[in-house]
DNA sequence: CGAGCGATTGAAAAGACTCAACCACCGTGG
DNA sequence: CCACGGTGGTTGAGTCTTTTCAATCGCTCG
């Protein structure tokens, strides 16, 4: 058995405050949840691949994903990390187009799936879905525009103090952690991230240790000193 | 004078086709052309810069415009070239957010201004529109993603081939350029595309030519080889 | 227990950047 | 008309970051 479906109920769901749904009248939510149908997906499963063509969107009920986009030399770049009350794959269906990236568990996770034809006609009845899908794509194509500059500029050291902030955020949102978030990745997924060698990676994240930046246990990250990686960032 | 307007009708308009007005009825057509005002910007003008609000959209009549988002250092990494036909400045808008990116002439051009209103009026009416407005935002996505990757994993030698093709494409497209597009750039405005410093950038450049890959005439860039440079780039 | 993956370290090589100087072209003002 | 200043283009040399390759280690899983 690969995978386990479950019964979840979008006006019980844990996430919808935070989620794009958020604001969703209960028609509206009533609509999505109709056909909806939930999975749970083991680690290191892929979700959906590049290339190939979306047949609705995913919601994330928990557990973190990875997007990325793979090179011709067949290394991945990963392009964002999700976690619960994102959704997903809404992109390339609203463009009737092939997934550009694909999308991979980083963690056992569980996975809402709402049918194209269902969120389309949400889509047309609710303007205000429609707006804040739009806000959405506003705010990552800004920030892909951000990922894009200091990737051409910055040094893989300023990348990586940069990152380690970002994944601060995105591990210590969900876990009842008390600011102590534990960032837990790959070394390899990591360096996807910053854009960089893996051996350059755990180099540079050696360093950070020594200099009492963070703290290592295993793969597990935690970082202590953000104020000083801001200022490593070369964050204005 | 900084500025000289001039009088465009979205109905004559040479470009409506190819932009993303092109599908609008002519209800909305004359809605969109009521109130806009059309100015000649001067070469190495800025249209809007990086951190402002935006109050309407903008859509080029004529002309070239670099967007671009200023890094740490002041160094600038261009994220796309647009010419006729393309609108620019309506994701922020939409976001209600600050722009950014900046954006500025590369060449004399003529940017017809519409206001805020009457672009959210026409969106709001015009289901088609909106429909039309989220697929271009989908396919830059996928677009950014390209780059991200690119810019991540390639070494300048393939992404300068890459841009090059990219930018005959951009260059060729208005003029009655009969496949004999030539590139108009300074040597750093390239160099910020492809994300590399001026110096290196000339290097390579010189390394194509060469090769007969490309041939030059002051800034001017003729690219002649495009399949050799398909295969430097990398691209599958 | 052996295979294999992920993490780590070392050493060498390569790619790209910086700095500095110089050139070429162009518009301006004397 | 020509010297001048400035911008953009080019070249060279040295340096440094980052990558690559190779090898080792530790741990988990079957």
């Amino acid at each position: 058995m690969r995978s386990r479906r479950v019964d979840i109920e979008c006006g019980l769901c844990s996430v919808r405050d935070s989620s794009l749904f958020g604001g969703l009248c209960s028609e509206s939510r009533e609509e999505i949840n109709r056909n909806k149908s939930c999975t749970v997906y083991k680690k290191n499963q892929v979700v959906f691949h590049e290339g190939t063509r979306p047949l609705g969107v995913f919601c994330i009920n928990s557990g973190k994903i990875k997007i990325y986009k793979t090179g011709a030399e067949g290394k991945d770049q990963i392009i964002q990390i999700l976690k619960a009350g994102d959704i997903m794959g809404y992109r390339a269906m609203l463009s009737e187009d092939q997934y550009p990236v694909s999308a991979e568990t980083l963690e056992e996770a569980t996975l809402c799936f709402i049918p194209k034809s269902d969120f389309l006609h949400v889509l047309r009845e609710d303007s205000n879905f429609t707006q804040t899908i739009i806000k959405s794509m506003s705010r990552d194509l800004g920030s892909m525009a951000d990922s894009l500059t200091s990737l051409a500029q910055k040094p893989v050291r300023e990348r990586l103090a940069g990152a380690l902030l970002m994944l601060k955020e995105t591990y210590g949102a969900d876990d009842q952690s008390n600011g102590t978030a534990e960032i837990n990745l790959t070394r390899e997924d990591l360096a996807n991230i910053v854009g960089t060698a893996t051996e350059t990676l755990i180099r540079l994240l050696h360093d950070f240790k020594e200099d009492k930046l963070i703290e290592t246990q295993g793969r597990k990250i935690k970082v202590l000193e953000d104020q000083k990686l801001i200022r490593i960032a070369n964050l204005y």
